[in-house]
Formats: C-alpha cells, structure tokens, sequence
DNA sequence: TCTGGGGTCCTAGGACCC
DNA sequence: TCTGGGGTCCTAGGACCC
C-alpha cells in the first residue's frame, strides 16, 4: 500500500487569510462557538504560546499586546473552502477518503509516479486553485503517512512533504527517536502519559514495546497503532463514509438562562437541525435523547445535569414527532432553581426508514409519503429563504434571544452569500440586495466556477 | 465575566439465556 | 458440606480523533 494525507496548515486561519491578505505574517487566532476557544492559530500566534483549546479570557492579554487579530468562526465559509479542497485533492487518486473537514487520504498503491514531486504538485496545485496551504505525508500505512504528515509541517528543510519510503533508514530511526509518541495518530494526552510511566517517550521506545503486552495492557485500538507503525497496515481507506450511527446537535448558551421557554425554544430548534441532517442523511431515528447542564466551570454554584432518553415507536425523520419526543424529555430532566448553560440532543437508533414493519393497528405511526413530502417542501423552503424561515411555535418569536451565542468578530462569508462577494462593488451590492439579511441565494454553492 | 461541537470505537460488567 | 459452563446482548464509561 501507499498512501497521502493532505492536511491543510491552519485550515481556519488559511481560510480567513484567503480573503484579508493583509493577516498574511501576522498572529490571527479563529475562535470556537461563542467565542470560548482557541480552535485555529497561525504559526505567529502559536509562537506567542496559545494553546490549541485554550479559553480565550485566559489569553485576551497576549492578544491585546501584540495585536493578534481575533475571529469568531465562520462555518459557512470554512465549509465551503473545504469543498473545493477536497474537489481538487479528488483529482490526484481515484480512492479518496475525507477524513475531516481539512484533511483527505489518497490511495497511492500502484502508482508509479515520483512520490516526492506528487507531493509538490499537490502542493502547487492547491495553493493555485484553491488559495490554501497544504503538506503532504506519505507512507506504506494511514498512521505512517500522518506522521510523516506531522514532520512535513515541523521541518521547514522538507518543504511541506514527507514520503516514509523516500527517507533513509538512518533519517527514519533518528525521526522516529526525536519525536514523542503522543504526536502520533491514536495515542492521546492518557495514553502517552501511560506509556511515559512505562519509560516510553519517543516513538521509538514505543515501536519497540513487546506487542502482546500492548494488546494486554492498552487494548487492541493501540496494538494496532504499533502495527501500522511497523509498516503492517491495519486500516483501510474507506471511500464511502459508512452511515452515522448518532447525530448531534448542543450548544451553549451566549449567556445562562434559568426558565423552561427559553430551553423550549433551543431544544426545539436542536431538534429541527438535527432532523434536517437525519433527513439529509437519509435515515430515521429510533430514540431521542435530551441532555441539558449548568456549567462546570462555576463550580460555587449549584451543579446539575441530566439526560432523558425517548423511544420512538418506529424509526422517523417526521422533525414533529421527534419534536414531541424531545420536549417531553425535557420536561422530564427540568429542574427550576439552576442557571443552565447548555442545551442539546442527541439521534441515535438510526435506522432506514424504508425497512420499517408497521404496526397492523397503528397507520399513522410510521412515516408516510405524506409526511415525507411535507418535510421536504419544509427543508426546501428553509434552505431557499434561510434557517428557520418555517420551524415550530415553540422555538418563540423573540428575536435576536438573549441566549443566542456570542460571537464578536465574524468575517464575512464571502463564497455562499451574494451580499458578501468580496468582487461586488459597495453601490452594487446596495442595488442588488439592499440590507438583506436572509443566508444563501440557492444555488451559489454550486455556482464557484463564476 | 469569560472554558466548543461534533463524532467513532473498544471494553468491562451485568442481565439474561440454555 | 455443598451451587457449571458457555454464550449473547446491552449499556456506561473511557479513550481517541478533528
């Protein structure tokens, strides 16, 4: 076997670059939702000493003294800079696997080509298309070529891509002793502190741990990392994501709320959104769980948190239903006296809603071609003139809500809404869409070519 | 004052079966 | 003076990933 990984630098941070050029050189940091963390640092940033996931309030000093530009997270256009990632890194293999919103395996077996200069042409060809920096690993396993991944993005001397094969048996052993074990794909922050304990810091004390005693003392999941390690390939390249097995949808809270309504509205709108995606997905659910929580971090204040589990009768993607069934989970878990700072549900049981035997004495249980009409037509207009231009009563009328998340520095999202086009003109975009602030023209994502 | 939002897989232990 | 052996299924919790 041999295998890529392409892996974007930054992703987020690259991605805002891409359309304020001005940040090129300079420390920017991409905040998660509510503006809580670091999720995304460029290299001027890391140098400052930000942690991947560190709270912001606990760096806003550094960024005000060095003037680090500081965003809120813009999916819409991450999303989208990710598609035509992938559309281009699809070009170099006819197996690829999309493994994360920034990342993608390509199956290299059989192919004769300069692994070295493939790498550069990718490089090169995504910079171009695209406007996105990228390194690339390659090696003989999936764990192999993200390690080489990780070398291709520390040492500058690599040029952005790392071949296993290409590289000496010398160059392999020293790299190998020079890096941590917890830089590789599979040891995590618990294990590498156990296999610390045991004497193992490289990667290198780590390959050269007995097996069996692995397999014994860490599970199989770590065996096979070891393995993979050796050159033993133990995972494959899975071009079609199997179907989801659960789909989420929480969030936090911009600021805590204490009464029922304002649960009612967030759950019911965690509902539909996790509803849409189960109907994307094609799929229907079989059990609603409902989970709310105060927060942890204040630890003086009183703590609670529960989750509701709702069976459904049969598998459905009808959002009512599964609005019904969340709600009165949440009836169920509510306690009034707490501050609650997140809300959210979780589909599991999913299930093909074709393959249903229905119940002899009960028509209107399963989903219908009625229902699946109306959910369509709901999808349809939703995604015409924007989330949640039809949803349920009970997701309130109160607009903007005070619980609303946070977010304090929002670029623009320059690829997927009209107003946005960074090549449209002030005047123009006044004569087109006035204040308009309705999400994505249907059809823009398609329309990139233009 | 302020700490994200998704996912997956594996394992241990209990319930239950014959 | 004493209570088998073999199996499955389910769930909660722990680990990992980005």
């Amino acid at each position: 076997m041999r295998i890529a990984i392409v892996d974007a630098n930054n992703f987020y941070v690259s991605c805002e670059r891409l359309f304020q050029p001005s940040l090129e050189g300079r420390p920017v940091v991409v905040l998660s939702n509510n503006d809580g963390c670091a999720v995304a640092r460029s290299a001027e940033a890391k140098a400052m000493g930000i942690q991947m996931g560190q709270p912001y309030f606990q760096w806003r000093h550094l960024a005000n003294k060095h003037r680090i530009t500081v965003l809120s997270s813009n999916y819409a256009l991450y999303a989208d800079l990710s598609n035509r990632l992938m559309g281009v890194l699809g070009q170099f293999s006819p197996v690829q696997e999309v493994y994360s919103i920034d990342e993608s395996f390509l199956d290299l077996t059989g192919m004769t080509v300069d692994s070295l200069l493939l790498g550069a042409t990718i490089r090169e060809r995504v910079r171009r298309w695209v406007g996105l920096p990228v390194c690339v690993g390659m090696g003989p396993t999936k764990t192999l070529a993200k390690l080489c991944n990780h070398f291709a993005k520390k040492r500058p001397d690599m040029a952005g891509v790392c071949d296993w094969d290409s590289l000496s048996t010398e160059a392999q052993a020293n790299l190998l002793a020079e890096t941590p074990a917890g830089e590789v794909w599979g040891i995590g922050r618990r294990i590498e502190d156990r296999l610390m304990a045991r004497g193992a810091c490289s990667v290198a004390d780590f390959l050269s741990m007995n097996p069996t005693h692995i397999q014994q003392q860490f599970g199989v999941t770590l065996a096979r990392t070891q393995a993979e390690l050796r050159g033993t390939p133990c995972l494959s390249i899975e071009e079609v994501s199997p179907p989801k097995q659960q789909i989420m949808c929480s969030r936090s809270f911009g600021q805590q709320v204490t009464d029922l309504t304002a649960l009612r509205e967030a759950i019911t709108l965690h509902t539909c959104r996790a509803a849409e995606k189960l109907r994307k997905e094609g799929q229907g659910a079989g059990m609603v769980q409902v989970t709310i929580r105060t927060n942890p971090f204040q630890t003086q204040e009183p703590q609670y948190g529960r989750s509701a589990h709702v069976a459904m009768r049969y598998p459905t993607a009808d959002t009512r239903k599964l609005l019904e069934a969340a709600l009165q989970g949440l009836q169920e878990v509510y306690r009034e006296g707490f501050r609650y700072a997140k809300a959210g549900i979780l589909l599991t049981d999913l299930g093909t809603r074709g393959a249903v035997t229905t119940d002899l004495f009960d028509h209107h249980s399963a989903d219908t071609e009625k229902t699946d009409r109306l959910m369509s037509t709901l999808d349809a207009v939703n995604r015409r003139y924007g989330k949640s231009t039809i949803a349920p009563g009970t997701a309130g009328l109160k607009a903007p809500r005070e619980w609303a998340m946070r977010r304090g520095n929002t670029s623009p999202s320059y690829t997927t809404r009209w107003a946005d086009l960074p090549v449209v003109s002030a005047n123009l975009q006044q004569g087109i869409v006035g204040n308009n602030q309705s999400t994505g023209t249907p059809g823009t994502k398609n329309r990139r070519s233009s």
